[in-house]
Order: C-alpha cells, then structure tokens, then sequence
DNA sequence: TATTGTTATACTCTATAACTATA
DNA sequence: TATAGTTATAGAGTATAACAATA
C-alpha cells in the first residue's frame, strides 16, 4: 500500500481503458441498428440536453473535443436527418444546431441503447458499489481544466 | 437524488468515455518522447509481463483485440527496434514476440509515463478513493469466464 | 478441417494547420 | 485582430474478409 501505489496508478490506467474498450465495442453494437456511431448519439444528447440550439464551438467544449472533430460529427446525423444546422440572426459567424424530429424521435432508442450497454458492462456491480462509482468518476470529471488545486 | 438507476448507468458510461479520452490523450502526450503509441507501450509491457515469449494469438487475447491488430502494433515497434518476432521451432505457424534490448531498457520509461499520465489524471482522488475506484474497476474487468470471486 | 498469422481494406475518432467569413 | 466554422490532411486504433501456410 505504500511503495506499491505508483504501480497501483499504473493498473488503474490499464484498467480504465480497457473497460473502456469493452464499453465503446458494446455501444456501437447496441447502436448499429440505430445507423450512428457513439459519438454521434453522444452528440445528440448534447445538443438535446440544452434548452437552446448550441453552437459549434460550445458543443466542441461540452464534448470536450476539438471543433473540428463537431463539424464531422455534425455532418454525420445531418446526412441522417437528425439534426439541422440553422444560421444565428446575431452572429452570422455561428451556426446553431437543432435538432429534427427524427433526431427527437431517436433520442429515446437512443438513451435505451446506451443503457443497454452499459448495463451489459456493469452487470458484475451490485447498487452500492454502482454509486460509489460514479461518485468516484464525478469527482474526476468534475475539474477538467489546470486541475492540481484541490489536492495537496 | 432520485432512484433512477437507469439514467445513473448512462451517465456512469458516460463519465466512462469522458475519462478515458482524458486518459488517452495525456498517455499519447507522455510517450509522444518515446516515439511510440499508448497501444503498442500496452502490447509491450504485456510482452514484457509473460515469463515466456507470447504468440500473436496470445496476445490478441491479453489486450481484447482481434488478431490482426496485434499484428500492426507489432510491426510499429519491430520498426522501433523494440520487439522481435521469432519463430516457434514446435509449430511453424506461430511467431512468438520477443523484447529486444532497447524494449527492455525503454520500459521503464514507458512505466514513468504512464505513471505520470494516470497521476494526472486521478490527481482529485485520494489514495482510499483510489483504493475504491482500483477495486470497482477489477470487479468489472474480471473475466466472466474465469472464476474470480467477487461476489457480493 | 481448424488454427495461426498475414495482406488488403475500411471505418471511427480525433488532431493540427490553413483558410473563409464575419465581428 | 480575434472568433466561428470549415476544408484538407493525417494518424491512431480497430474491425472484417480473404488468403497462405501449417497442423
């Protein structure tokens, strides 16, 4: 517990990205039928989840991905009708993303795939542990930017 | 706080995702010096950790991807000098991937970095929430097929 | 016929850089 | 000049399918 806790640091890493693996391969199966990718669902609850049509950087920011890598996903479920690109009135450098009725309408299968998936990946976890879980990755997601200020 | 264990799995997969790009990116950052790529530094130390030179399949099976992955990873570090494929003198089928020398010296390094990337990352953590979060984690990567006792 | 590894190919996800058009 | 979004390009990671060599 004492000399071995880089090594332990290690394996939380391993451990991390293998699930991880797990969780994206099961997604996009549960997603397939769907016709998106995870990150497009990822996405799509994004811009659903805010009560006004975002834009382009405040999604890349939300996703925590670079714009670039928006415009390709928005591409992506706009050639599938679940989203629109609409022109800002104020600001006619940005372009606000709704989405469409389909996009709704999908969101639901949507939410019930990606917790499919993570079910399937969670199975061994009983209700307590699953809490403690997440409030050990809402404790690491919580400060995404220059962090090393709360911790002594 | 409500009971809705559903939506709390979501977010869990979601945090999930949102952490281990966290991840990837600060891991590739640390080895970028080293020249080599988080999934090749993995397909090392797995080399490494095996008493015996292991078989492509072998290690397929170890880092969760299908076979013919294995085989570009390996060429990437053949390439860097730091593994070589040997042939199974029992069963001229198999290559065996053996550490060179420079694979051996560069793991240490590779151990520092990824050291350094996880610290980065778990820095909110404490060590008992990292105690919690190490015990969550190999309760779910625990093979299904293997008889680990975890139990509740 | 089954297993081992490879060639060939393609897709997802993300990144940097340079460019356009606004502001 | 700074901001928003795009085009262009690249690379990491992984997958499927067809194939050759061997068992």
């Amino acid at each position: 517990m004492t000399t071995e806790t880089g090594e332990a640091t290690g394996n939380l890493a391993d451990q991390l990205l293998r699930l991880t693996r797990r969780l994206h391969r099961t997604q996009k199966e549960h997603l397939r039928p769907l016709g998106i990718t995870p990150a497009m669902a990822r996405l799509l609850r994004t811009a659903a989840h805010s009560p006004e049509p975002l834009r382009m950087v405040d999604l890349a920011q939300r996703l925590d991905v670079v714009p670039r890598a928006v415009t390709s996903l928005v591409d992506g479920l706009e050639a599938y009708g679940m989203v629109r690109r609409v022109p800002d009135p104020a600001n006619r450098r940005v372009v606000r993303v709704e989405l469409t009725d389909d996009g709704r309408a999908a969101l639901e299968q949507l939410r019930a795939a990606r917790r499919a998936a993570a079910e399937e990946l969670l199975a061994p976890l009983g209700p307590e542990q699953r809490r403690q879980l997440g409030d050990l990755l809402t404790a690491l997601v919580a400060d995404p930017g220059s962090g090393r200020a709360n911790c002594a």
